[in-house]
DNA sequence: TCTTGATCCTCTAGTGACTGTAGGACGTAG
DNA sequence: CTACGTCCTACAGTCACTAGAGGATCAAGA
């Protein structure tokens, strides 16, 4: 079976070299065979792993919950009632995550559609995931509503900025 | 109009004071009116965007995105070809959240039915995010492959453990 | 009106999850 | 055997918060 050194797992898994000895350090990968002088080895095993990690990483999991995900895919069929509860509470966090992703998709086909096609763009971005949100009843923008009153202007002018923010800079 | 103080939206946006203050900080959030004795005063619309920043980060994504985000919905329709590269780039990253997220979905659902119906169950959480990652060709763990020998086995034993991982601890 | 407790202010320091760098050992192609 | 790339540890820095100190303001009740 296929070895890795670790430069070659950060490669395959696009995590980075630190990243991985960090992981090590906090226990979420274990510690890895070394060679005669000492570096680290990898099998396949680590490498599915480590993306695991990454990609739940990038979905928005923190650590704990991606402790908790790996302790499912290793509990022994024994302890399957701690590992349902687990499963059934981070199944929760995945829908709840996978809908407010849907509305937000939503939302920003729409602007792509609607610059596609010459219209004037309508900014519901925020909308989308703000709504539900609000805690207390009554939602403060209801559906459909929409930021400013730009969809009501042939272009943007003096009120509209003043009410609806901020230049973007990265 | 409604005004809120900052504990208020606080409440109503499940976004800590601090948190908001942080926003404000570095140029997230746009400074907010003061009252005579300094205190920052909000209007629904800094809840609204308060809480789409909330949401997109439980979502992954970094500021400088959620940045861009807001800058989307702030846009000005005459440069709706700008909004629009910036939309379809935030399509593709949601797009690959919604497929992993889905993926993952779909193998703690399986655990799930799968304890609820006494059967052993099966570890393919991992593998639900680890194998679209592994860039080159010939997929690691390929489609339907578990964690382990443990399907084939009546419970937990030795080869098992080491192959595959360690225990959560929290 | 006075008090008391909640909330607000600024400023600074700490945390979680990385990320980068210094200083040195090891590996490998030419 | 040289040179350059990769690896090692250790530690400091960054990003996105989070908590605490020390003090001012507010709102409700005595």
């Amino acid at each position: 079976m296929a070895t890795y050194a670790i430069g070659a797992v950060a490669r395959r898994t696009g995590v980075k070299v630190t990243t991985i000895r960090y992981y090590e350090s906090i226990g979420l990968l274990p510690r890895p065979e070394r060679t005669a002088t000492n570096r680290r080895t990898y099998g396949e095993l680590e490498l599915q792993r480590l993306a695991f990690i990454r990609h739940a990483r990038e979905l928005g999991f923190e650590i704990p919950a991606i402790r908790d995900l790996i302790g499912l895919a290793d509990t022994p069929t024994a302890s399957c009632a701690d590992a349902d509860s687990i499963a059934r509470q981070h199944l929760h966090e995945i829908d709840s995550k996978l809908e407010r992703l849907q509305a937000l998709r939503v939302e920003i086909q729409g602007m792509v559609d609607a610059c596609s096609s010459g219209r004037v763009a309508t900014c519901g971005v925020i909308g989308a995931l703000s709504e539900k949100s609000i805690d207390s009843g009554r939602a403060v923008a209801s559906a459909g509503e929409r930021c400013g009153p730009r969809t009501d202007l042939p272009l943007a002018s003096k009120p509209v900025e003043a009410a609806c923010g901020k230049v973007v800079r990265r």
